[in-house]
DNA sequence: TCGAGAATTGTTTTT
DNA sequence: CAATTCTCGA
């Protein structure tokens, strides 16, 4: 049988259509993947496309290393000359070359959140704003919201009316110049640039047209406008372009995603074939109607209903508990009995807010539960993994004043805010960086008695900087840590915290080895063939890191088959599928929000629900849905009824369990009956302090005291998740590795993050890898 | 210059 | 209830 015969109608007719626009309205679950890729190797293989003109394009690293692998594993020869790339990672890339066309350098570096609040926060104390008044995050969303929209400074200043905006307008185009001045770029900027770039040299964008001839966009309800446009200039000439998404799992609208580029593609592209993937293969049928039931209380979307040819399945449970430790307690209990020991990989608890992950995870591990956190605190967000990288950008980039202002005086050097300040006068006075000015001062002798100590600063960075085109940036990491006394410092700090900073350096260092392993193969995949000017960017090693660290995102280091229990929000959620499903805070006022309910604008609450049908249809087998009547937030205890998105699932497919011994309260909810299309007032429930006593048994009120507790003794909890406690293979074993086929193990030392494994590949060599990383397995 | 303790904020969701 | 920012004394 021929592979493309897998498909079922609808997908053959969404893969068959290989020239023009199309749109694929994919049901969660209903294949998508799959037709993406086999449509990839039709292309290929039938109409003979050159691997090379054909451009997939995910929103995270994770989808498309799965594009990725299950494209390799369909198609023969030349599948990895498909670009296959995240939107931001092919802005990057594209940058890298060119971005000297608009005025910048090509070693530009990222911004993440935490740069553009230090940016945002200098502005402010320049500008005298108050801070009671205009708070950091929400002018920096104002921004980010227009350059979602392609509105640069001098436009959103013209539009902007009223004393805030004409401030946030100011502050705009301040931040811009800031960044460039740093010749730094934001995630926005990214997107935005290569807009501007391809609008600006004719050459450059028909040379992206002609060599993105086909090109496929997954989740494409999530794109933005500036999203919009990239694709569009890309598919301007050949107009080969093929988008997959689903209007009901469009839960983006608060980063700018724009759902009318899905819902308008046919007017956008005119003559678009348009093919509905209504079956699903995940769920079972309970699951799936009750996913139906929910979704079809929105308006304004697609017309579509799912269905399964699976049998029922068992009854969605909804579990209430009489509060969050209970539910927490409850439901990683009824995990640990169900996995028995097992393969915990099954199971996924879901949640609205990251703040809930804490309970849970508590839980896990008094249970002895195994788990892993997608999301909460960043890796990349950790002060040591900041700081290293912070030194490895000032090396790779000279003008990036964030990163030389936060490790001149790290570790102590005796650098303090005056002299700091010297500096930056200093800087601004001759026009020169932040690193620059310090080095300059050196020679001048301008800074009085820190001269000798910028002068040891600066010395070691010029010495790294010739080092590091040939030194591996493992090496240039333990460089710092032991000349620059970083490593001294941290273990003065107390045993605990240098333990695990440590450990999380040493983790860098694992990811900086394996992606040396990685790049040592696929170097200059892109380079030029057609003799267009080949762009500036000598990118060293070091570049291409910091460029792959700023770019991962929390679901992208996420493990599958690890043989623990997933713990994240229902948005990272998007695009997973597990067989038991477990949905926890069920509760109105948590989700839907708050801020949901109480938002003029209705579309807010469709998000909401959009969210709840993504949760739901992750399930494949099992799903739970959980509750608490009581839960502290904000250092308050709360208390909620039931969320309105489970009274809106029938009866007919649920199966409620009540965990708050106070059964006559639970029966009179009346769930499920009166409650659907009626359009609620929703000013009846209290929660909160106002009047919680009234809500609660007696002996579990609160007591209102206002006298100070005594401060609490805190212990430091330490959770051991990464590193396995043994390997399957030893030395002298034959393994398989996903990328480098069989080898033979030459070594295996136990280090301090991870198991450092030396492997003779048959076909590519001797290669030093962490086992984590690896992923051998024993052949 | 720098740390410890106090005060003050704050919550969706994130590439 | 945190996490972050602020203030003050050495």
């Amino acid at each position: 049988m021929n592979k493309f015969d897998t498909l079922n109608d609808k997908q053959k007719e969404a893969m068959f259509c290989t020239d023009g626009p199309e749109l694929i309205l994919a049901g969660a679950g209903s294949g998508k993947t799959k037709v993406l890729t086999h449509r990839t190797a039709y292309l290929i293989e039938e109409k003979h496309v050159n691997p090379w003109n054909i451009m997939a394009i995910t929103f995270t690293n994770k989808a498309a290393a799965e594009m990725r692998s299950r494209v390799d594993a369909l198609v023969g020869n030349g599948s990895e000359e498909i670009w296959v790339a995240t939107f931001h990672s092919t802005c990057v890339r594209i940058l890298r070359r060119f971005i000297d066309r608009i005025g910048y350098d090509n070693h530009f570096t990222i911004y993440d959140a935490d740069d553009q609040k230090t940016v945002m926060k200098k502005i402010f104390r320049e500008k005298n704003l108050d801070t009671r008044v205009f708070k950091e995050r929400n002018v920096l969303a104002a921004i980010s919201s227009a350059k979602d929209e392609l509105i640069g400074p001098e436009e959103y200043k013209q539009q902007a009316s009223g004393y805030g905006e004409e401030r946030t307008a100011e502050c705009y185009a301040v931040y811009q110049a800031e960044l460039k001045k740093n010749n730094a770029l934001d995630f926005d900027d990214l997107i935005v640039l290569t807009v501007r770039l391809f609008r600006t040299c004719p050459d450059v964008i028909s040379y992206y047209q002609e060599r993105f001839r086909y090109i496929m966009v997954d989740e494409y309800q999530d794109t933005n406008t500036a999203q919009f446009k990239l694709v569009e200039l890309l598919a301007g000439k050949y107009k080969n372009i093929c988008v997959v998404g689903d209007d009901d799992q469009s839960i983006y609208k608060f980063r700018g995603a724009n759902i009318g580029n899905i819902l308008h593609f046919e007017d956008s592209y005119p003559g678009a074939k348009v093919v509905k993937l209504e079956q699903n293969y995940r769920s079972t049928a309970n699951i799936l109607n009750a996913a139906n039931e929910v979704i079809r209380n929105n308006r304004g979307r697609k017309d579509k209903h799912l269905w399964t040819s699976k049998g029922d399945g068992g009854k969605v449970k909804i579990y209430r508990y009489p509060s969050a430790v209970e539910e927490a307690k409850g439901v990683i209990s009824e995990i640990k009995n169900a996995a028995s020991g097992g393969d915990y990989s099954n199971f996924a608890v879901l949640y609205r807010t990251n703040a809930q992950s804490r309970l849970l995870e508590e839980k896990c591990v008094s249970f002895g539960v195994p788990y892993q956190l997608v999301g909460g605190v960043n890796f990349y967000q950790r002060k040591e993994i900041k700081d290293i990288l912070a030194y490895l950008k000032t090396i790779a980039n000279g003008r990036d004043d964030l990163a030389a202002m936060r490790i001149i005086n790290v570790p102590k050097r005796g650098i303090g805010a005056a002299g700091i300040g010297r500096i930056t006068v200093y800087a601004e006075a001759n026009g020169l960086s932040f690193y620059d000015a310090c080095a300059s001062a050196v020679k001048m002798k301008v800074l009085g008695k820190s001269t000798d100590k910028v002068a040891k600063f600066t010395e070691f960075i010029e010495n790294l900087r010739k080092k590091a085109k040939d030194m591996p940036v493992t090496d240039l990491i333990d460089e710092i840590m032991d000349k620059t006394g970083y490593r001294e410092e941290l273990l003065e700090e107390g045993e605990v915290e240098a333990q695990t900073r440590t450990e999380n350096i040493e983790e860098l260092k694992s990811k900086a080895a394996s992606f040396e392993n990685e790049t040592a193969e696929d170097s200059g995949r892109d380079e030029d063939e057609n003799g267009i000017p080949a762009g500036n960017a000598d990118l060293t090693v070091l570049d291409r890191f910091l460029e792959e660290v700023a770019l991962v995102s929390d679901v992208d280091r996420m493990e599958d088959g690890s043989g623990r229990v997933t713990l994240m929000t229902l948005h990272a959620a998007k695009g997973l599928e597990f067989p038991d499903v477990y949905i926890t805070g069920m509760e109105d006022g948590l989700f839907p929000g708050n801020m949901s309910i109480a938002a003029a604008d209705e579309g807010e609450l469709e998000e909401e629900r959009r969210l709840c049908y993504v949760g739901i249809t992750r399930a494949k087998e099992r799903l739970t849905l959980t509750w608490a009547r009581q839960r502290m937030v904000n250092g308050e205890t709360r208390f909620s009824d039931i969320s309105r998105f489970l009274k809106e699932i029938p009866g007919e497919y649920t199966e409620e369990k009540d965990f708050t011994g106070d059964d006559e309260a639970y029966s009179s909810y009346g769930r499920n009956a009166e409650y659907r299309r009626k359009k609620e007032p929703d000013a009846e429930r209290e929660y909160g302090s106002a009047l919680p006593w009234e809500n609660v048994p007696a002996s579990s009120a609160p007591k209102k005291e206002k006298a100070k507790p005594p401060k609490p003794i805190l212990f430091g909890k330490e959770f051991k998740v990464t590193k396995a406690d043994h390997l399957e293979y030893g030395k002298g074993d034959r393994v398989r590795h996903f990328k480098f086929g069989e080898g033979t193990v030459l070594s295996i030392v136990n280090g301090s993050r991870d198991f450092e494994v030396t492997v003779d590949f048959d076909s590519h060599g001797v290669k030093k890898m962490f086992a984590g990383f690896a992923r051998l397995e024993k052949v």
